[in-house]
DNA sequence: TACACGTGGCT
DNA sequence: TAGCCAAGTGT
């Protein structure tokens, strides 16, 4: 079937688009931590957690943190849950902290402490998907798998499909078409995977492309047809940050992580007046791990 | 599939 | 300045 998609694909591999990121990329980059020759795959699949909806210069001092004081998934493993949280600090998503602290107990009890490099093996650790358990395959062990982000997600709606935006994610699919992009040896093709997410998280933003200085623009489908605006389904909207149970939840556990005793269920009433709103976001935390209640007070999870 | 889930910087 | 955006995952 000669789809019009099909065609696109085709145009894309035979114009070399994954070679040329390749070696844009060798040519020159950010010298990133986990960039350095030598870092450990723990430290990449720490990083990894870190960078789930992160932006990267807020992870750099963070990880660094953490990597001194938790060198190996056994030194992780080895504390309550509950500091992992607080070391977390204002990193967001806070059960990430809580799921890299179970993944460095299954890494140790399961793994011998190694971090694995079977793509099986990484998706079955907590909070461990598609994107981090390639990506550690492809950056802490150099294996010749597409690693999918939102930056290439972009490069490749843009380059290869000719829109404007990536709209909903269809993960096979994008899977398979950044699979086809990659050249055929490994480490280039690591290059090509650090390369993509480079270009779009540098080059090829969201919101201001700077076509001038991307390596692939000849090649590039939206750039040949004009640059259309995009047409296709909207991407959901983030809904607003101030009010929500997000923000309570985050008071809450930012006044837990700041204190070594249990936070008196007094205390945490001080913390939001809506009373509904605030015991939701409680026995939502509670729930979720990520705090615990000790007699008429809170606390992080010890255990 | 759609939505919940933190936080802060940028335009 | 209000909204957009950020190396996603779990349910």
């Amino acid at each position: 079937m000669a789809s019009a998609y099909a065609e696109q694909v085709q145009r894309a591999a035979d114009a070399g688009i994954g070679e040329s990121v390749a070696a844009w990329f060798a040519a020159g980059h950010r010298p990133l931590p986990w960039r350095a020759t030598g870092f450990p795959a723990w430290g990449v699949l720490v990083s990894e957690f870190m960078l789930q909806q992160t932006p990267v210069a807020r992870v750099i001092p963070r990880l660094a943190e953490w990597l001194e004081r938790w060198p190996e998934p056994a030194a992780l493993a080895a504390v309550p849950p509950g500091e992992a949280v607080r070391a977390w600090d204002r990193l967001g998503y806070p059960r990430r902290a809580l799921n890299l602290h179970a993944a460095s107990v299954a890494i140790t009890e399961r793994h011998a402490g190694v971090v694995p490099e079977d793509i099986e093996a990484l998706l079955a650790l907590p909070g461990v998907g598609p994107y981090t358990a390639r990506a550690v395959a492809a950056f802490a062990y150099g294996i010749r798998v597409p690693v999918v982000d939102v930056n290439v997600r972009r490069v490749l709606a843009r380059a290869v499909r000719g829109v404007g935006e990536p709209g909903p994610a269809r993960t096979t699919e994008e899977l398979a078409l950044m699979e086809s992009l990659l050249p055929a040896d490994a480490p280039t093709a690591r290059l090509a995977n650090a390369g993509m997410m480079e270009l779009g998280q540098t080059v090829c933003t969201a919101r201001t492309p700077d076509c001038a200085r991307c390596p692939i623009a000849a090649a590039c489908a939206w750039r040949a047809a004009g640059y259309p605006a995009y047409t296709g389904p909207a991407a959901p909207r983030q809904k607003p940050y101030a009010g929500s149970d997000r923000e309570v939840r985050g008071r809450i556990l930012r006044e837990l992580r700041a204190s070594e005793l249990p936070v008196p269920a007094s205390r945490v009433a001080e913390l939001w007046a809506d009373a509904v709103q605030r015991e939701r976001a409680l026995a939502g935390l509670l729930a979720d791990g990520l705090a615990v209640a000790v007699d008429d007070a809170y606390a992080l999870p010890t255990a």
